[in-house]
DNA sequence: ATAATTTCCGAACATTAGTGCGGATGCAAT
DNA sequence: ATTGCATCCGCACTAATGTTCGGAAATTAT
């Protein structure tokens, strides 16, 4: 194996740096200004040296067609923890409307801004979202201003389970530990000191299950 | 915001596969024939939309020139988020002596249960540790029974900070806001209806700083 | 229905970018 | 010196690639 050339591991470390840089591949132009090469076909002359050397790939005839050798295949994860991204759509304030992923627009989050979670502390949960907690309105569920809910979407949720609920008739919303009795409906709220309320079940509409708290002042 | 459009998706969606299967993202036109589409103004005409939306950024006039905006800059980590490993050092009970990383097996920290979180949520903090809440004691700082609080060692904190304080004469360890008022220091509790107590500044020691409380209810 | 808007088409056009080729230049072996 | 080989130059050429524009078609709003 001949050894590479001082121009040739130039220009692998300009790739390098250029990818770092861009996401993408340089062209040959790119090279020849960044390496201070007066013609382009030094370039091509050395890009062949170096593919036969096995230093790069390349997709011939292509434009930035070039792959380091020593980088990953595909973009499989190759470190890192699992996670999964969840989309931060708003703010939740006391008897404002909840906001809430429409269905068609699901899969439309682009723009969005995400959080990343960790899935081991998330869980693999679908469809969940997260809404960033606006005034004391949630104090006796003992969360506060600023905090960040994380839920997910539901229709129902078990006894026990915290859960975003509308109250229709008072046209509010908060979130409360959710007791389904029959006809009627308990919410107490996580914090013991403070009373219940019940309702008529066809009074208390369930948004969404609460799944995390995540609370920073750092 | 605007919706995208199912063909925008469709694009999306392709030069994610691209830049999956080739390492450099694709071009106008080969974007054009993987998703079947028969002129190539099309193609650029939904570039653009892409680019107001903020999917994707793009370098104009060059070719290739697409990032994905979810995209981590920087093409060698491909994806994974950086985290912080915080070990879970136990568990924290009203009045109990409160678990703290000794500095000598601070980097021993084998055996112990890791928990990674997301640096972006828990900033870059060095000597975090998690403690695990036991019982209700700290219910008026908002932190209930199970929840995970990540601390940062400290032996000050700034007034308003939250964090863990040990009241010497009476042995007991709490979690409170902290605010050092000459010879004496005031610690009063989340719950802004709860009362706040006065002590003796000489009677009261930081242990450490709570940075951030994750309570999950998956 | 009618108008407005969005999306698509096709076909040119203008750069950008990869390649080829004759001829230097530099260096080492003969 | 002469030869051989690896590099480098300039330049031209062709292919690849992004952009533009008038108008059609589809969709949505009035």
């Amino acid at each position: 194996m001949k050894a590479l050339s001082e121009r040739q591991q130039q220009i692998l470390s300009f790739i390098e740096e250029f990818i770092e840089e861009h996401d993408y591949p340089p062209t040959v132009r790119d090279i020849q200004s960044g390496c201070g090469i007066s013609s382009t076909s030094v370039v091509s002359y050395n890009l062949d040296r170096l593919k036969d050397s096995g230093a790069l790939s390349r997709d011939s005839e292509v434009s930035r067609g070039l792959k380091l050798a020593g980088q990953k295949s595909g973009t499989a994860a190759p470190v890192g923890i699992d996670t999964v991204a969840v989309p931060l759509l708003g703010t939740i304030a006391a008897g404002s409307p909840f906001p809430m992923p429409e269905n068609d627009t699901w899969s439309d989050l682009t723009g969005q801004e995400l959080i990343d979670l960790p899935q081991a502390i998330v869980g693999l949960g679908d469809n969940l979202y997260a809404l960033k907690v606006r005034g004391e309105s949630m104090i006796d569920a003992l969360i506060s201003d600023g905090d960040l809910v994380i839920m997910e979407q539901a229709s129902s949720v078990r006894n026990g389970q915290m859960a975003a609920v509308r109250i229709k008739s008072d046209n509010t919303t908060t979130l409360k530990h959710f007791y389904a009795e029959g006809p009627r409906t308990r919410l107490e709220p996580a914090n013991s000191q403070m009373e219940a309320m019940t309702f008529n079940s066809s009074d208390v509409e369930v948004i969404s299950r609460v799944i995390a708290v995540w609370r920073y002042m750092g």
